[in-house]
DNA sequence: TTTCAAATGCAACAGCGTTGCAAAAGTAGA
DNA sequence: TCTACTTTTGCAACGCTGTTGCATTTGAAA
């Protein structure tokens, strides 16, 4: 599926400024930050314009917005398994790449009395197979 | 347990905005944010100070941060309870409350491989009880 | 092609968090 | 209790993130 195809899907305006940060988010394997997605598309685009972007693409549900740290903001495409359950990540606090992960299920909440349960997000802090290689190494 | 035992008992100088902030942290059965807890010290004290001030308890796990929302950060006592599977909160979308749970589990991480386990934060989101109520109220 | 709503760029702003440095406070020893 | 020394504090300044208002541009429907 392509960047103008998910926009139309969702009813909303082709700008080049979204397809741009679909594109990105689509073909990463990882989540990236802001400035990340601006890098790779060469610094165009105002700062509130993405921020918009960001915003509107995350209210349609075509992305999804991960707060790893409160200075550490990354975006990664909402493969639209997001169950109710919850959505797990996980940061590797050396390289702090973060992915998302479809393996962790969250023990059924048992909350206190009277609380209700809406969604639940698990960041799961630890290693990536890359850094835990080059440890390894010499 | 009274803040000066706690500082003593890390080694940590008693200055009053140590002493201040975990009083008004450990009186408290919700997390709190760095207004409210300045707030609740009538406004003394610098903000860099206390800035300093929740990094040297936090490094000390005299207290721990919340992260909520990229511009939500929350503080709370650090009951020491934190089990090495991670820490529970929850956080309530209508009023912003912040509370530690202690009654959730997560089931054993199922990392991709070679991937290395730390630690995991789960925030559930959802209604508090006090929320709840007014619902239920003209 | 025309028209109009929606998106963009720009400027300005608010808030969070950090750093460097001089002044003040806490602590230990005499 | 006084002295000396280290740590903490307050202040000023700064960078970064995210937001808002407004004029301009753009996309898409008629």
């Amino acid at each position: 599926m392509k960047a103008n195809e998910v926009l139309n899907h969702h009813h909303l305006k082709r700008t080049s400024c979204r397809e741009g940060i679909i594109d990105v988010v689509m073909s990463s394997d990882e989540a990236l930050s802001e400035a990340e997605i601006r890098d790779r598309l060469q610094g165009c685009y105002d700062r509130t314009t993405f921020y918009r972007s960001f915003k509107t693409l995350e209210e349609n549900k075509i992305i999804h917005k991960i707060i790893v740290d409160n200075n550490l903001v990354k975006y990664a495409f909402d493969s639209s398994a997001l169950s109710s359950l919850g959505h797990a990540h996980f940061h590797c606090v050396e390289c702090n790449s973060v992915r998302c992960l479809n393996t962790v299920a969250l023990e059924k909440a048992s909350l206190p009395q009277d609380y209700e349960y809406a969604q639940a997000e698990i960041l799961i802090r630890g290693t990536c197979n890359k850094c835990k290689k080059q440890h390894s190494k010499p």
